[in-house]
DNA sequence: GACGACATACCAACTAGTCGGTATGGATAT
DNA sequence: ATATCCATACCGACTAGTTGGTATGTCGTC
């Protein structure tokens, strides 16, 4: 049996190595098992390195879970900062724009599109202090994003508005992370679907979009 | 250092044994450390009984979390059956007093109010799938009760909506369970109390209520 | 030749599950 | 009434395997 390392994914031209390749197996063990079910050398044996090259890398299983949170916020900054709807120029276009292209990117195996933050966060909220903190950055952090485009939306179409920018925001994530519970439940995306559809539905409510805007995304 | 038991729940009159301590303890712990984390020696000593007796009542720690997950949703069916909403005449009233009820009952530690079966199935869902099979059932038979309010109220209410009775009231399980993936990141549940501010202005909308109801929950 | 990037061997602690044994209470026979 | 029997409930020491983490060594490069 050879160990063969996987090639880097395309994009990047820098050094594939195996710190990155640590990070990358952390975040597709994690989401399969859990925080607690995945062993060091579970992600060892995905990454293709060995143990000592771990704590080479990293001090503990709990300073790689830092570091795994770090680079799937990261991840996910690029892929939503150069998605097509991010060049549209109505704020309330990108809005839906983002909830519909999170429909598109459910494809896959389950691994592929649950967030590592939601699923850390839920196991060791109560045990591991600095894992919860770091998840709650995170994914405060996404919604601070979709939140301006939301605050951009509201001031134009909805300035009265009895609710705020950011209680809009968090709820999306929200429906988010729950949409993932159930997609995990019953074992595959298309529930997920129905909730982001339920979701856009809302945001048109939210913004009385006058005629139904048409998405052809 | 004596062991000492604590009391049965008052309402129940039948001898608070053995293994309904234990299954009462997996539950809080659970909940409270996610399944893979939580020891069976954790779950024991909580219950206040040893080992052995443990292996005595369940053949293995996944058949417990099978009997746990029954009897969460067994607590769950008692606490949503006689609540108050219940007695409404009208179908949108029980509906959003659903929601207003699941809001009131945010009080405590976070594993008081977190629904155990989402904090399994997310952990568990890959590697454990009847684990997963028990909590995809249980979730949906609490979501089929819902639904039962949602067509009496989309019938009279809503008889052309564009949406169906299932798929709101899966929406509606979906965001509670975010809801606690993120009252577990925040460490609190009033950004649950939001999420569910949303969604019963969302139920509203979808119904129209003419002039808004008023709660006095 | 010093340093970073690994690899190998190893350990102490922990964990699910086992196993032989004890306590208790009800049924039945005498 | 008492002795016998038996099933159920329960106990806690033990085991086999796993896990996070460490100690030490090797190899290439600057």
């Amino acid at each position: 049996m050879t160990k063969d390392r996987a090639k880097a994914p395309a994009t990047l031209s820098v050094a594939y190595n195996s710190k990155t390749r640590l990070l990358d197996a952390a975040l597709h063990v994690i989401r399969a098992k859990g925080y607690t079910a995945t062993t060091v050398e579970d992600i060892c044996q995905v990454a293709g390195v060995t143990k000592g090259s771990f704590f080479h890398h990293f001090k503990s299983k709990e300073a790689l879970a830092l570091a795994a949170a770090q680079h799937f916020s990261s991840m996910a900054d690029g892929l939503f900062g150069i998605a097509p709807y991010r060049s549209l120029p109505d704020p309330l276009d990108r809005l839906l724009g983002y909830v519909d292209f999170r429909k598109t990117i459910l494809n896959g195996a389950l691994p592929d599109y649950t967030c590592l933050l939601g699923t850390m966060v839920q196991e060791v909220y109560d045990t591991h202090p600095s894992i919860r903190a770091a998840c709650d950055r995170h994914i405060s952090h996404h919604a601070a994003i979709v939140e301006m485009d939301i605050a951009a939306a509201r001031d134009r179409y909805a300035p009265g508005a009895d609710w705020s920018a950011a209680s809009l925001a968090l709820y999306m994530q929200a429906v988010l992370q729950g949409a993932f519970v159930l997609a995990k439940a019953k074992h595959g995306p298309e529930i997920a679907s129905d909730c982001l559809t339920h979701l856009r539905r809302y945001i048109e409510m939210l913004f009385s979009v006058p005629q139904p805007k048409e998405q052809t995304l």
